[in-house]
RNA sequence: GGCCAAGUAGCUCAGUCGGUAGAGCAGAGGACUGAAAAUCCUUGUGUCGGUGGUUCGAGUCCGCCCUUGGCCA
């Protein structure tokens, strides 16, 4: 922790105001929840609400788009009114958010749930938001959606392997990484050199500008046993359906003008039901691809955590999940508040 | 009861002229810098329904049995 902050005061590439930076034992703390779908974070997170002074930000990246409620397993208004969460219903299904702007976003409302004398609460499970918001961005240019359809028609004509040939010659170092079919980065790298005449690979050289002046209380929420979580999306899948998803989409689908290369669309749960509306899979497929899709988005967000670093695990199937997450942070924050109580 | 078809990986199915088997999906592991619920990489030993036979050698040919569909009674 102290290198943290050491590593912070070091950057040279810090705006003015970094130097406003106290040294870490001052910073405020703030809870990262995080975990698969279905494992539970929102009963999680409602629950520490009720015991302690903390606003919750959402971490979702399906979660902000508005209208799409039942897919995204949004919390119910009931529970929104007891526990409010932030950056959720924030952008139109047509619209489109990103790591970036969520970065910026938390930031900003963390300051002020701070300066509230809250401790900000992030719970969710898009774990690349918690990465940027952690360790930063480099200064790249953001998505340029002209240039973005120009390189979809390239593909489109001779395929993604040829858009990565096309990079290896702008940019050899960041075309050696990528996969030739990895069609996001591959599209992601072009981008950037015609945006800026640089190759990514040079811009990314330059040290990232980290900004996070919190006590990180990094928590995740893991199953102990695969299976049961399993049986978990399954049932939530199932109910997912009998709470109406088709017809959620089937009126997104008539207020807006959608396309199912949308993120929105290629929502876990939407991308399927889109399938079935054009007829293109039965009900049953429906169910059954839905299902295996948000298995493996669980498996991608496990990945992401087992990586993950300093992170204080639970197990998700527990009865008692809710006090034992409690009890870590009451010890976690108690210990905090002493040495703040020293200083002052 | 008779006839026909099918029984091969968790599922759906390939399997040539006999040389002990391979795709898709699912599953598992991994990567991840402005679309991330995205995008991509790696990963395939299973009594070839059972049993007897023919053969140097049977998923493959023959007999019998079992199971499941269908047709005829």
């Amino acid at each position: 922790m102290r290198s943290k902050a050491k590593k912070v005061l070091r950057r040279k590439a810090c705006p003015p105001h970094a130097s406003r930076l106290t040294p870490h034992h001052d910073w405020p703390p703030a809870i990262l929840l995080m975990g698969p779908t279905a494992s539970g974070k929102t009963g999680v997170a409602v629950d520490l609400v009720r015991e302690l002074p903390c606003e919750i930000i959402s971490v979702d990246s399906a979660q902000v788009y508005r209208h799409m409620d039942v897919g995204t397993a949004k919390p119910d208004a009931e529970t929104l009114k007891a526990a409010p969460h932030h950056l959720i219903d924030i952008i139109e299904p047509d619209d489109n958010y990103s790591a970036a702007r969520f970065r910026d976003d938390a930031l900003t409302l963390m300051r002020e749930i701070s300066e509230r004398g809250n401790i900000p609460l992030l719970v969710g499970g898009t774990m690349m938001y918690f990465k940027t918001l952690l360790e930063g961005l480099s200064e790249l240019p953001e998505a340029d959606p002209a240039i973005r359809m120009m390189i979809d028609t390239m593909a489109e004509e001779g395929g993604w392997p040829s858009v990565h040939r096309k990079l290896a010659q702008v940019d050899p170092e960041t075309a050696a990484r990528l996969e030739p079919n990895d069609s996001q980065r591959v599209q992601r790298a072009l981008e950037i050199y015609l945006i800026t005449n640089k190759p990514m690979s040079v811009l990314l050289q330059k040290p990232k500008y980290v900004y996070f002046p919190y006590i990180p209380l990094k928590i995740a929420l893991l199953p102990a046993d695969r299976s049961e979580l399993h049986d978990r999306i399954a049932t939530r899948f199932e109910a997912m359906l009998e709470l109406g998803l088709i017809s959620e989409l089937r009126k997104l689908r008539a207020d807006y003008a959608l396309d199912p290369d949308m993120p929105s669309m290629r929502c876990v749960g939407y991308r399927q039901t889109w399938e079935y509306l054009d007829g293109n899979i039965g009900l049953a497929t429906l169910r059954e691809q839905g299902i295996a899709a948000t298995r493996q988005l669980a498996k991608r967000q496990l990945t992401w955590l087992r990586a993950m670093k300093g992170v204080k695990n639970f197990d998700c199937l527990a009865e008692d999940l809710s006090e034992q997450v409690l009890a870590h942070l009451r010890e976690a924050l108690g210990v905090r508040g002493e040495a703040v109580k020293g200083q002052a």
